[in-house]
DNA sequence: TCTGATATATAAGAATATTACATGTAAGGG
DNA sequence: CCCTTACATGTAATATTCTTATATATCAGA
């Protein structure tokens, strides 16, 4: 698994991104995000749920309560409009930050 | 300029690179970060020191004070032979998450 | 002598992460 | 029926890290 120090920052776009695909709750969420990244992300559920909390103050998200068939209530997650605006700029931001890593590193391979 | 919450944990990989390459003190490590990646990684001096104090309680680098030509003093931090040892696999953690990312984007948008 | 660049550092407060704690339901096996 | 595992959400305490502001001091040039 990738260290902790490094995943800093990374959540929040990787909850953005599986949120694209549909609502979800809290829980599927961090599932989904270790399935699709073969276990490298992966983040505790403790660090997770706060989090969203905090994205919804953002209004990047927004959660309702909802009982799924087997009568278990959870929250259920969807982007709102400014999330969704949010995305590509923060990918955009991710992208450069990778080549600029990338520039370091050839510059001190050089 | 990346915003904050994206570089979080992206500065002690920055500033290994940069040691590979050499010596520095942190002023100069700053302001070759800044512009070897374009202005996309900068931190302000505030929060470069304290980490260089703690990746030198980590023995990843080592400072030592010297006096420059014109006569003022600097702390002139070099890589330690474990911060080397260190380089390569936080190098592959970084592409590891990278490519994680690049996973969670691809499947949002399939 | 005043300003801007160089150079390092600390303090206070904000933000974030980790670990541990706390609760409760459902499903399946023994 | 009981126990365990998976599901599902949360809080509290603590630790770490980041930002903003402040402080100090030298040097070069106008």
């Amino acid at each position: 698994m990738i260290g902790a120090g490094i995943k800093r920052g990374t959540a929040e776009l990787a909850v953005l991104s599986i949120l694209e695909d549909g609502p979800l709750h809290g829980y599927e969420m961090a599932r989904r995000i270790e399935e699709q990244t073969k276990g490298a992300l992966r983040f505790t559920l403790a660090a997770l749920y706060p989090m969203l909390y905090r994205m919804e103050q953002r209004r990047w998200i927004r959660g309702s309560w909802e009982t799924s068939d087997n009568g278990r209530r959870r929250r259920c997650y969807r982007l709102t409009p400014a999330g969704k605006k949010k995305l590509s700029p923060l990918r955009q931001e991710w992208s450069e930050l990778f080549q600029a890593l990338r520039r370091l590193k050839k510059v001190a391979n050089a």
